[in-house]
DNA sequence: ACTCCATTTATTGTATACAATAACTGAAAA
DNA sequence: TTTTCAGTTATTGTATACAATAAATGGAGT
């Protein structure tokens, strides 16, 4: 990773934008948990990331108490850090809870969704069943990722919306797990349609109905597979 | 505040328990967030807190980390940390979010309440009405509080409960604001009675039609109110 | 008065030094 | 062999020094 030191004994390089270290740290350090890299219950010792990244322990600690405020590290004094494990009861609880504050987002945007809006859900949809077709997994779980988010926006509460996008990163490994299970994507973009028109429709009722029921599914589906991996 | 240094120069006396001392300086400007001692919009230089409580800038700045993170602080880049200015929006946006949060709840508790938890609640509620006769305000609001966390605690979902602290506390001067109305009151504690029976019967629908609007009864009473402190 | 700009001052960001605690090692005792 | 415990090493917690950026100051020119 290039990244520069400020001030430090090798290479003077001006640091890129008017940003901090720490701020840099945090995405890093959180990718490398979601992607796995950083394996839950492992220890992360303040010299390992310091050497690897090139800076000294201040930034990395400011950057750690974020991670642990997010739930992904575990700090304790004098012991440092620990990548949080997870139990699969935190998994399953997570996903209730992502499908109740989406269809409580869905009741919402009912109310406050713009036409530009919409144009833009039907505009990523299309996108996704493109993809859907191709049969590219990583892009369209993206893609996936962007409709659900555009929908918590559409929803016009952003104590809502942060409270979403906080659960989602911590527990976004999971969820990409949820959508991997192939003879789950046809169903997954039929229920999509369906909520687009109620959308449309302005349908609360039945659009609270179908995203819970489309989240409950998509879990169902990797429900099995996670618990092998976290209890098994 | 009592908080002694480690290895300062000025009186070496021994630390309290095992913790840190940033995890002491968290709860302590924290509260004085809360009660509106370090007003909404204005700057906290470091020095100043240094000072007071007798501490180095790096438990301090770690401290500012995870307040930031709890969204009770915003930092800028060289420019130091301001106390979260909130909109009414976002209060009105919180209240709705919360009445979301209690009903899920409800929802699940009625599944996982045991009776031990159940005669905990009748406890509470009888404290509370004593408190109510008395007119004892914040130990009202206080056991109050209790009531509404250990129905969070009983649903049994630990993501959910981390959730609902996290708003509740970054909201919890407004929510106060909520219960000082004193004509809601006798209302307040009929619901809340309302709200045990519906438990005791298991009665899911019920229970959650009921939470939610005893939340929404008492954000009626505090709404304008707080809407004239932030946008008057 | 006002604006502009250089200079100073204050504040924040980072690195490093040192202190305190925990983890490790290995020999002595059971 | 296992346990215990002193001594050592490693790691974390805090303070401080210095660098970089922003804010404040104070003339010179208009």
């Amino acid at each position: 990773m290039g990244m520069n030191t400020r001030q430090g004994n090798a290479s003077k390089g001006q640091r890129s934008g008017g940003g901090t270290l720490y701020e840099e740290v945090i995405p890093w350090i959180r990718d490398r948990i979601i992607e796995g890299e950083l394996a839950p219950g492992s220890r992360i010792p303040e010299r390992v990331i310091c050497e690897k990244l090139q800076i000294s322990r201040t930034p990395l600690r400011e950057a750690f108490k974020v991670l642990a405020a997010e739930r992904l590290l575990t700090l304790t004094p004098n012991r440092g850090a620990v990548v949080t494990r997870l139990s699969f009861k935190d998994v399953d609880d997570a996903m209730n809870l992502m499908a109740c504050l989406e269809a409580f987002a869905g009741k919402l945007l009912c109310q406050s969704i713009t036409q530009n809006e919409i144009d833009n859900l039907h505009e990523l949809h299309q996108r996704m069943v493109v993809l859907y077709n191709e049969g590219n997994h990583l892009e369209y779980f993206k893609v996936n990722q962007k409709i659900h988010l555009a929908l918590l926006e559409a929803a016009d509460n952003e104590v809502l919306l942060q409270t979403y996008l906080g659960i989602s990163t911590r527990f976004k490994r999971f969820r990409y797990a949820g959508n991997r299970a192939k003879p789950r994507w046809d169903r997954a973009v039929n229920e999509h349609e369906q909520i687009l028109i109620s959308i449309e429709n302005r349908d609360s009722d039945l659009l609270q109905c179908l995203l819970k029921s489309h989240l409950q599914n998509g879990w169902a589906v990797a429900r099995e597979m996670i618990r092998e991996e976290l209890e098994g």
